[in-house]
DNA sequence: GGTTTAACATACGAGGCGTATGTAGAATAT
DNA sequence: ATATTCTACATACGCCTCGTATGTTAAACC
């Protein structure tokens, strides 16, 4: 079925996919519409009739990478055996999601510089306010000490993405892995009644 | 005196302190390499003589910017009672200079896009050893319980500084600071040996 | 005082983004 | 079924910006 409708859907799939591509090897300043959609099988007009301009590509393909990390993280999490347990397991699936340079390149570095805090994305949003659900569940629990729900999911969310950024550029992301996660979940119980 | 190396070193400042208020204001790639030595009183030539290219202008500033932060940091913590006081009182002071619009721009935002990791700065680095340095004498001193001490640091620095994003994104940030402020020490803690 | 050097200005070319206009094929109505 | 409308996409154009290559002027040195 050629419907105009899915026709569009699959382009606009083309596009995230080249962009994502293009954007990870070269950065986003650096990646040139005209080849990332020749490289689709497509020009210029596609690109601005679906997504409005260069910035409006790197928020869907931002977005599309986010949600995977987010969903992955949430999956990871719902194995653990208490809420705690899962808080930190799902920081640690962040922590190793964002070693891939794709994630590094794109979601950490040009994507708050070109889209703004990334705390005001849809994509880290919607896992904030996860974080923030469990951490108030937590706090009700009594197994998390009173605090600002919102500030400490921040708070976590934060410190795992400035790891994985820090633990990419080391001489030895895979060593020091397991020390990084120690100290995350060290600093984590912070926020513990007792520990 | 008019000598050479003196005049050379006054048009380095201009162009760095015109460089500071067109990134702040425009972003890093919107800001025209042109219109920003012009209002320095130069021209590009000026520029690429004395740093290379646009990314290295940036490098400059973030320098001088992140620099100035840290020293203030640092005189902040050393009014403190305590190491670990002292410790904290960084973090805060981080935190609070980050809201500066400027700060925000240039060195949360843009900096990291064009020149990577921040923890690979000159400038942080310095203030990470700093910090790496205080964490290890609070472990021998019994105070933190023994983590990797460049982890630690690192963990420290990127909370401080993506509350600080954070914040200043939200709808009253001198309300939230406390609350912040609050939260990032209960997490802090989560290294201490007794709390 | 003449020569050299270097800091900075000027001139040039290449490339990229955004928009305005053109076009072909699907959707809709009669 | 055919004519019309609409829209997703392609093509063409102009403006701006960066980086480099060349020119110029003034300090530095012998």
């Amino acid at each position: 079925m050629s419907t105009r409708l899915t026709k569009m859907a699959e382009n606009r799939d083309k596009l995230i996919a080249a962009a994502r591509r293009a954007f990870a090897e070269h950065g986003y300043a650096a990646a040139s519409m005209d080849t990332l959609t020749a490289e689709a099988g497509l020009t210029r007009g596609a690109l601005y009739h679906n997504f409005g301009d260069k910035r409006g590509l790197l928020a869907a393909v931002v977005d599309q990478i986010d949600s995977e990390m987010a969903d992955y993280a949430k999956s990871v999490g719902a194995k653990a055996g208490d809420a705690w347990q899962g808080l930190l397991a799902e920081g640690a699936a962040y922590i190793e999601k964002a070693l891939d340079p794709e994630v590094q390149r794109i979601v950490l570095l040009d994507g708050p510089s070109v889209l703004g805090d990334p705390s005001q994305w849809p994509s880290q949003n919607k896992c904030l306010q996860s974080t923030r659900n469990t951490i108030e569940q937590l706090i009700k629990n009594g197994t998390v000490k009173p605090v600002d729900p919102e500030a400490a999911a921040m708070l976590l969310n934060g410190a795992a993405l400035n790891a994985a950024l820090w633990l990419a550029s080391s001489s030895d992301p895979q060593a020091m892995l397991p020390k990084t996660l120690e100290a995350f979940n060290l600093l984590a119980s912070g926020f513990l009644v007792k520990n």
